[in-house]
DNA sequence: TCTGGGGTCCTAGGACCC
DNA sequence: TCTGGGGTCCTAGGACCC
């Protein structure tokens, strides 16, 4: 059997943790630059706040339902994701970590304990640990898990958030009551086609042709009809290195200078290739992009990107930087208001075994260089070393006005309680 | 004024090899 | 009239996930 454990509305629920008495009150958190909502607790759905709504334009009903609302904190959310894994990982030898709120457990030789009392084990020792609800779906394959999990989350009184998938009726049962749409890999473009031919829910899907299915679908979509048959088609997958690496941002402003969207590209890079050497690869290849507002009608458009072929396999930010300048000197035009640009490495080759060349190679003391500076970041905060060609004294920065303390990361944000 | 960020996998088609 | 057969590798684009 496996086991999707899924943490319930998880950024709404971490701003929770350390602020108990938001329990029972909506919370909506934001997406970097306070632009849109990216989480709601049930509260904030509950009051009529949809995914994606925009921070200005609810503002009127944050404030009038008193909806709390908080800008993205990742260091906090990735901490306590990190908390639970561990937490989950002496359940089973075998864990998935799908996602920073999910985790499939493999639940091999199981055979004699009863699920429903261990999946509430879980909870109850995940909650203890970390404050954090989960909501658990049991069944023979990845995807019915994800069906379980679905029921145990819409129906957490009659499952007690924990929902077993073990017999054919159960199975069926469930598949019918799930929309197409709604199905684990099925999204918009799918869902269309599927409807059109009459498939409404994940039963349907099941009483497909393989030949049909496979055509229009893929090898992935007949994977999803059989594990939700009920053969397990969809393997646990290991964590495996990144295949790439992106740091991507929207500005607070339009950036219109080649002097500012070049700070910027090259603080990208830096942050890519310190995630790079945390993985101890090497890239070979960059890619830049550059665009304007696309949501400006009104404005001339703009968009770019380059694909930047390495002349040797490098980690080092500051070789990583100096590409990463020279490919935006070149898709760089003048004239536009620029609102986003990234940097995505890719073609990773293992720092072990790399391919010396004849004529060009890395500095060599980069290396090293490399590994004092991550070390001094890592001690001292993120950022006290940089690149000259960073801003040193940026002024300018992400949009975070409702950020709140990263309660388990830096001592000086630490929770504080005053005995009275 | 205002619209996130980071990933994966599969397929078709073209270039190239013998 | 008539023009082989079998491969590999790479890339762009499209789909999906959270």
């Amino acid at each position: 059997m496996y086991a999707l454990i899924d943490c319930n509305n998880f950024y709404a629920s971490c701003e929770r943790v350390f602020r108990p008495e938001l329990r029972g009150k909506p919370i909506v958190v934001l997406s970097n630059n306070d632009g849109c909502v990216i989480a709601r607790s049930n509260e904030a759905k509950e009051v009529g706040v949809p995914m994606g709504a925009l921070a200005h334009e609810y503002e009127p009903l944050f404030l009038e339902k008193g909806v709390h609302v908080f800008s993205a904190n990742f260091a906090l959310y990735g901490d306590l994701s990190n908390r639970i894994m561990s937490i989950l990982q002496e359940y089973t030898p075998e864990i998935e970590i799908y996602s920073i709120d999910e985790a499939f457990l493999k639940l091999d030789g199981f055979k004699y304990v009863d699920l429903q009392i261990y999946g509430q084990e879980i909870r109850e020792r995940v909650f203890m640990g970390t404050g954090i609800p989960i909501s658990i779906g049991i069944a023979p394959t990845k995807a019915l898990s994800k069906v379980a999990n679905r029921i145990a989350k819409k129906f957490p009184e009659k499952t007690n958030a924990c929902h077993i998938i073990d017999s054919d009726e159960k199975r069926i049962k469930a598949l019918k009551w799930l929309k197409i749409g709604d199905v684990w890999g099925i999204g918009r473009q799918h869902e269309k086609r599927l409807i059109k031919v009459g498939v409404n829910n994940a039963f349907d899907l099941t009483q497909m042709n393989d030949n049909w299915i496979q055509q229009n679908l893929s090898i992935v979509g007949l994977r999803l009809k059989k594990d939700l048959e009920g053969i397990p088609s969809i393997q646990m997958d290991e964590i495996q290195p990144k295949k790439n690496i992106a740091t991507t941002r929207s500005f607070e402003r339009n950036l219109t200078e080649f002097s500012d969207i070049k700070e910027r590209v090259t603080t990208f890079a830096v942050s890519c290739s310190e995630k790079l050497r945390k993985q101890q690869s090497e890239c070979n290849a960059m890619m830049i992009f550059i665009h304007t507002n696309f949501h400006r009608k009104d404005l001339p458009q703009y968009s770019r990107n380059i694909v930047v072929k390495l002349p040797f396999p490098t980690n080092s930010s500051i070789e990583l930087a100096k590409f990463a300048t020279d490919g935006l000197k070149q898709i760089f035009k003048e004239g536009y208001r620029y609102k986003k640009a990234g940097v995505i490495i890719m073609n990773f080759s293992p720092e072990q075994q790399r391919q010396l060349s004849m004529f060009e190679n890395s500095n060599h003391k980069h290396k090293g260089l490399m590994k004092i500076i991550d070390k001094i970041n890592t001690n001292f905060g993120q950022q006290k070393i940089k690149l000259a060609s960073q801003d040193l004294k940026r002024v300018w920065k992400m949009k975070q006005e409702k950020l709140s303390q990263r309660y388990t990361t830096r001592i000086e944000e630490i929770l504080i309680i005053k005995a009275i």
